[in-house]
DNA sequence: CGGACGCTTGATCTTCTTCAATGCAAGTGG
DNA sequence: CCACTTGCATTGAAGAAGATCAAGCGTCCG
């Protein structure tokens, strides 16, 4: 998914909703919804657009699902945690992505913000009227809900039958493909949301950040950045 | 979910396609997906009743996707395997269940007999058309959609995140949901099903059981067939 | 400068896997 | 009907991967 302009970022912050997201809205991974047509009117009944700052809750589990979410800028997880604290992190959503979107009453994953962040929320009941008249955005809705679903299966058969090392292979170049012609990555997260995505640790987070370093396989200049040295590699160990 | 009545299972078995899962469709988890109208008559393009001997594919990953299936009778698997062989089972479909529902031009996860079984064909081309048409068709692919995501996300936080004995504890009582009323479970998978299913091995699931035994949470009367001897203590081994 | 926070690293411990042997039930052929 | 095979399943012992516990390090920020 290409980034936006910087100047259209800074539209987008002032309430217009101006996107064009329409040609790799069924194909990506990342949610993007169209909600917006191309003269910049709003598609839905939309929300205010919130701010959020570092870990602050966008919503709970449990909470009642009155929206769904897109991000403006800044990062967002969703996680589920039960209740001696164990925490699965489920997903990832940067600018242009769409989360909350869920079908019962409640939510069942807590969204959070990973960085500063700003959202426009959709109020649902709204979307699911227009969706009921309008057969583009309909599909678009049935789109978004497959895109996860195969996106969770196959985070299934990471969580379930890959080690360490694999786990952070995919992860950097999922996270890679996310920051596209960028060849050093940056991390919004801390290693704790890593090891709760990939179901690891902190500490085996780092020892196989490190070990990868070792093999000159990636580069870590920074805490937070990445830069992969060699993606053959990587690609190899997923294989 | 209710087993049909043995009269219609074999009415089903020669193509008349009776079932009435309206009422359930939105709520369970069991993918199950309204196909028919209460005449009997067919909503959709079917194509024919299809047989399955065990671990027959019913298609393989990478497979053009022209179609999905409802189970009449028997026990399908979906799983994605590595090319090291490693393989992670997404999910068990009995009677009544929907699967091979995907987006894609090609089959992500392959599909195989459990037991032998018996499916009904719905050609997808043909299934879209009709959505395109009929709001409560596309309605119903969207929910089914959606529970799927969310059974999916579910099972991400039991492989990341939980222990073997946890894993085995939430697999009973889901397998004990859907076959309901009854006490004693009829398990139609091979141990290596359980462990591709729970991110474990063979080894480790049967230690599990026994561990359970011995705990007095369950009896193991044959094999394959087990007996909740202690319903609360299952469910709060998964807290 | 000092503290807080997040990250790394080492040592040890646990859990699960791996390897190997045995058991058990169903099916086959003499 | 009974040996014999075959395909799961169980069990034990050894090993490895990752978790836990415990320092230390770096960076940011007051």
């Amino acid at each position: 998914m290409p980034t936006l302009p910087a100047a259209l970022q800074a539209t987008l912050a002032e309430r217009s909703y101006v996107l064009d997201h329409a040609i790799t809205a069924r194909m990506s991974w990342p949610p993007s919804l169209l909600l917006e047509r191309r003269d910049g009117s709003c598609l839905g009944p939309t929300g205010p657009v919130l701010h959020f700052a570092v870990d602050n809750q966008v919503y709970r589990q449990g909470d009642k699902n009155r929206s769904f979410y897109k991000v403006a800028s800044g990062v967002v997880r969703t996680c589920r945690v039960l209740n001696d604290g164990r925490r699965q992190i489920d997903a990832f959503y940067i600018s242009g992505d769409v989360f909350g979107f869920e079908s019962g009453a409640e939510h069942r994953l807590a969204a959070e913000a990973v960085s500063e962040c700003s959202l426009i929320a959709y109020r649902r009941n709204g979307m699911e009227k227009l969706a009921a008249t309008n057969d583009q955005v309909a599909q678009q809705f049935f789109s978004h809900a497959m895109n996860c679903l195969e996106r969770t299966q196959e985070h299934s058969m990471l969580l379930g039958r890959r080690g360490a090392v694999e786990k952070l292979a995919t992860f950097l170049l999922e996270m890679s493909s996310r920051q596209p012609g960028k060849e050093v990555i940056d991390l919004p997260m801390t290693r704790q949301d890593i090891a709760d995505y990939l179901g690891l640790t902190i500490e085996t987070v780092s020892r196989s950040l490190s070990q990868l370093e070792r093999d000159a396989v990636i580069e870590l200049p920074t805490v937070r950045r990445v830069c992969l040295r060699n993606r053959a590699a990587l690609y190899q160990l997923i294989s």
